[in-house]
DNA sequence: CTGTTAGCGCGTTCAA
DNA sequence: TTGAACGCGCTAACAG
């Protein structure tokens, strides 16, 4: 049926050792040699056998990127990013980058983390918050121990590091200053004379909801500002939307609404709008992300733009062993305020 | 080190076919047999060794899903939807959903396939318009034949089938009516009144571009309309502010534009603004896919909707053996013309 | 229902 | 520089 590396050696009157070598390249072979297991490799449209490969080698060239919501361009910016790092060289050995989305729920996390060990990935990376749930975060600590002992380079990308202990695995993190991000943007939405603001926060207990609360919060803190109402919701837009009706039964006078990210941020915009709120006549509005849609929206929202390309693609190489992060291992990407349409001084 | 299948058969007792079999699940073993088996994995901590497991059985349980682009919502709905109904969940028999972002680069969506092949991967789903480019197509058309050949279940979604002889390995194909759609989305500007209409295309080369514009000659055809200036652009926001500058520098007398897709649609809106252009009372836009964020552009985008997270839902279960399709193999869906802020009456 | 026996296709020693 | 032989860890017959 399907060719074999033995079929190939017997085409090319060599033994099926001198055929592994040329395909891997790591040996020496006489460019002759070389040139005829080529040409019957071609012939015969010859295929590696992965799980044959990958079983005597004891490591294959999967390439694992784990995303919450893969049809969030948040996720799916950095998973491009990375992947391209990783399966577009023309150099040596292809690896398969493959997105697997968790869909943020810590079974199908595991789950996949498992599945990857199962098939000796040789890089895992994650990107995006982390579960802070205990429990959780100990069964991923030894997932990743488990697979970085068996080989696999792991990364981190837009998360925070693991707790002391448990970072020992992980051979790099990148992680975005969610806190530092959240302030500045409380800081404008401070200088534009707003004292009441309301907030609506991603999902609980994870990462990026709690550091983006606490930036916003401290930013209230120094200028002596008490926090508005505060309410959690998923990532979506229809979250967004019933948050800020929430918000503003909760307090009527708010002239602020600061969103876990821009998907949040435009669903509440909506809620705003259907009120007959002018934005930021009557209330402002802002985001975090920067995603590409976040300019058109009416009117274009302030947010804090976060490198997600950049970050990715870094952590594509750091992935491959192509790049290496300087002691400690840790990199952290800073956020730019972007002032848009949506945000503005409040009523005199 | 990592233990194995003999470990823990050793620990249970039992032969490693035994454990096989209850790992498997579908070979009768007894409650009190299987029970002492699941004990010792647990208590060794055991995971099954994927490349060994698929070097014996001659299939893996890897599930390919090839996206044009994941940063787009438009793929990354449809994988999401496709993923939750392969993998991830609660069950035994895990299938490994990933997904190949090939960046609409034929020579990647190649390598991707000859890595699923060489990964003897159970299935593959193919996303989004092709390459129109024949000998691509045959290339792929090829590959997938091997791949079928190899036992992998093969689908097509959003995706036009492929030509009759290439059809053989496709076991199914979902194909979205772009053409139908396009052509309803047209009609409801003639119906505005519009008789200039300038069409900004997707890449050449691709068939959701010809159908697409196909479509909207049609309408234009039908109506006795003659065609309005029509340029080429990939499916960027970019591409859409550029085009739309193009398209007014061809013919300044237009009062309505057409976009390949949302996106490109709101670049294009942002470059009639940035002209001081309004609309829709100057100039009528429109888009196609109806992506979540199309509803909070300024003003709000008419649109033709997609079954996004339908069309992916189905392709997941297709591609598990989950469902069967009619005889023939291929299911259209349709779009649903959304009229939104964005189109309007022309000026009298 | 369970154990025994062969490979699956390749990488990698070791010699030559 | 090349070949021969072994084993990676598991599944699938075939017995029993």
């Amino acid at each position: 049926m399907t060719a074999t590396l033995a079929d190939v050696a017997a085409r090319a009157r060599v033994s099926p050792a001198t055929v592994s070598r040329v395909l891997n390249g790591n040996y020496p072979v006489a460019a002759a040699t070389r040139e005829r297991v080529l040409r019957a490799v071609d012939e015969l449209d010859y295929v590696l056998n992965g799980p044959a490969s990958s079983l005597a080698a004891a490591t294959s060239d999967l390439v694992g990127i784990l995303v919450n919501d893969i049809a969030d361009p948040f996720f799916g910016i950095m998973a491009s990013a990375a992947q391209s790092e990783i399966g577009g060289g023309p150099g040596a050995r292809e690896k398969l980058a493959v997105v697997c989305n968790t869909g943020g729920s810590p079974e199908r996390e595991l789950t996949y983390l498992t599945l990857l060990q199962r098939q000796r990935a040789a890089a895992v990376i994650l990107t995006g918050g982390a579960l802070e749930d205990p429990d959780h975060a100990a069964a991923v600590a030894a997932k990743l121990g488990r697979l970085a002992e068996a080989g696999a380079r792991i990364v981190l990308c837009g998360r925070p590091p693991l707790a002391a202990p448990a970072q020992g695995p992980v051979a790099a993190t990148l992680t975005f200053d969610n806190r530092g991000g959240s302030r500045r943007l409380t800081e404008h939405l401070l200088a534009l004379g707003h004292r009441r603001i309301g907030y609506v926060a991603g999902p609980e207990e994870r990462t990026t909801t709690r550091h983006r609360v606490e930036g916003h919060l401290a930013a209230l803190a120094d200028a002596g500002v008490p926090p508005g109402p505060l309410v959690h919701g998923s990532y979506d837009r229809r979250s967004g939307y019933d948050a800020a009706n929430e918000l503003l039964r909760l307090d009527p006078s708010l002239t602020a609404v600061v969103a876990a990210n821009d998907t949040v941020a435009l669903g509440a915009c909506a809620a705003l709008r259907d009120r007959g709120l002018s934005i930021p006549d009557d209330v402002s509005v802002a985001g975090f992300d920067d995603l590409p849609f976040s300019t058109d929206a009416a009117p274009a929202l302030t947010t804090v733009r976060l490198p997600l390309h950049e970050a990715g693609a870094r952590a594509g190489r750091l992935a491959m062993g192509k790049e290496q992060l300087p002691p400690g291992g840790i990199a952290t990407f800073h956020g730019e305020l972007m002032v848009r349409g949506s945000t503005g001084g409040t009523r005199a």
